[in-house]
DNA sequence: ACCTACGGGACGTCCCGTTTAT
DNA sequence: ATAAACGGGACGTCCCGTAGGT
């Protein structure tokens, strides 16, 4: 909308400690605004209310608004990626990975308020926000990848069934989450997590190989 | 300061044909952008180079920029709606109804640019907006109940394993169609909704009355 | 200091009502707290506080802040001009119309808070105020020029003793005054303005053709 | 947010004639920039190029800039005092020594740029500034008050009229000479002074016993 | 239905006074 | 004593949604 314009770089390389904590603290809470509120939707005015810091502040450490979002949501899919991966080492083979990595989606606290920041970001319908889409789409390319690594090295291991495309599952598994927690969102209730859970515990079941 | 809802109340029911027939282009055309934009994504200025008109021009017709937002997504969930059932009436039973549901959902062009209407209206995160929040839960709502009147009469007729849930069943089609929107919107590619047709399509199979 | 930078003209000549209104509105609450905290001691965020307006409104009627300012001290300065020659015009001769002065300036309240637009102007030493300076010039030399018309008068109705010198008479009692002003406000006390006034009466006196 | 005066005291009184000579000269040269530009007109930048130091070093000697405005303060009116004073001792009697300093103030080179200390600081209308404020009120305690011992030795000695009060004749010789100088500077000439010098002069004798 | 005025408020730049690390 | 980093906050532009006047 407005012309990108050359903002000065901030500091490109730190070294020191405070201002670098600063900008974490900027990150952190300036990712749950983000996340609740889009990014056309927060205003620098909020996130001057969310860090405590004035706009000097927060552009000494972000050449603009676009930038800290960027920023935010690294932290808050770094976050949320933690979450969907947490105890996944301890399965013993792909098929419980998955139905862990699924369980750990649909049981676990949501890592920050306002549900995943994919979906969020993916769905932040405003047009010069390139870096933001890019952002989003290399999560979701990176999640899918994750799923793809699983199923064949399951695979390989004869776990599936020889026809199971891994990239099939990954779109099964992803899209039927994501849609789940839309559904949840405007239903106000979590009902429709476990139902998609259960749903995929199932479907992943049927893959086996027999 | 300024008072919230004090606009004069604009013409609801216009006998013109000539003044209802610019309302009626106003919303079309204004859907279009909406649903691209999302709400505070689009401007009044961007809906005067939609329209044509100028701004006064469109407030002849609407009060305010959330009334014409509301009026434009009742016209999108209608065309998307009406695309979702086109045919469903020639289906003699209940799966092949939802077979031939998510068919339309999956291969059918769609009605309007920029993807689904209720998922767009889900997803923008904007406080105020209770009124289109509103509207979209109302949708999904709406959408729920076909699918549920759908199943239940295919219990009825003992079409479906009687342990079938039809409340679980509409969570797992929306929730898949509408993920699948998602990521296909993300990796700009039809295949992701393909994928999921076919995955439906199969799941639908296993639910029948054996 | 700041380059001075062309603003857009703001609307030169007006003609509506509700705009005219606002405009005087502002000019009257700000030229209150430029007169009490100077031009750069006064903030934009002051004047919004004052106004109940927001940047926007204020820079509507206005292209700058200085252009408010030179805008507020016309106001002051007429304010400040009436008082001074409240009730002059029924004084019968040059004396008793220099006296008659010298009285309302000791005697009547302020009319703006911070005491005397002319001496806060002429003592704010910012440097690019061109424009605020040649105002405050401008009003020194029109005070000026109404004491010298007076006492020519007076000259040529031979109130006065021949000698007297119509621009050291507007010399001493506009320094005298000013002075006078200073001290009471950095005493605290408007004593010393008392003293004063009874100072240049008694000088005046002196003055009388024998 | 930040807490105020939490500076560490700088070293108050330093041993070493290096240090001292360099806070001197920091003083005498921000004295000037602060006489010309008041407190908050005058930037640390302009300090730094005034002094030839980098901020850090100037904050080595003073712990904030209004520390520094106030050792400046003293600086320049102990100058201005100087000024005023110079010769003092060597009148006989009390009216010629008002009438020196009358003199003095008149028609000697202002002792530093900007014009009058007093009167600049005490015009400089900022809020905070209780620290200046303060001491423009002590300094010009002091000045009224070595003009009432003046007089009042005059009076023991019988020079004056008995009627002669001397806060009276503090207040009107301040006053006039301020508000003098206030003139002068607007109308960018010294005559005003001169004019005030000479009504002073005359006013003087009017006090005389008879 | 147009056009312009109106007041709101977001954004980002600049520079300020201060602190810290050298 | 220097130099850079730090957080504060003022300023002014732009554009938004809305209201009136024509």
């Amino acid at each position: 909308m407005r012309p990108i314009g050359r903002n000065k770089m901030p500091p490109a390389a730190k070294k020191s400690s405070r201002g670098t904590a600063t900008r974490q603290r900027i990150v952190e809470q300036s990712a749950s605004v983000f996340n609740r509120h889009g990014y056309a939707g927060t205003s620098m005015a909020e996130l001057m209310d969310a860090t405590g810091l004035e706009k000097g502040g927060i552009y000494r450490h972000f050449g603009s608004k676009q930038e800290l979002a960027a920023a935010a949501f690294d932290f808050a899919w770094t976050a949320v990626r933690e979450s969907h991966q947490q105890g996944l080492e301890t399965c013993p083979d792909a098929i419980s990975k998955l139905t862990w990595m699924v369980r750990n989606f649909v049981e676990l606290p949501q890592p920050l308020p306002g549900g995943c920041p994919l979906l969020n970001t993916a769905m932040d319908n405003d047009d010069g926000n390139l870096l933001l889409r890019d952002k989003a789409h290399a999560a979701l390319a990176q999640w899918r990848s994750t799923i793809v690594e699983i199923v064949s090295q399951g695979l390989r291991d004869r776990e599936f069934r020889p026809d199971v495309r891994p990239e099939d599952i990954a779109t099964i598994l992803i899209a039927g989450m994501e849609g789940a927690v839309m559904v949840a969102r405007l239903e106000k209730s979590r009902s429709p997590l476990k139902t998609i859970g259960a749903h995929l515990h199932a479907y992943l079941e049927t893959l086996k190989a027999s």
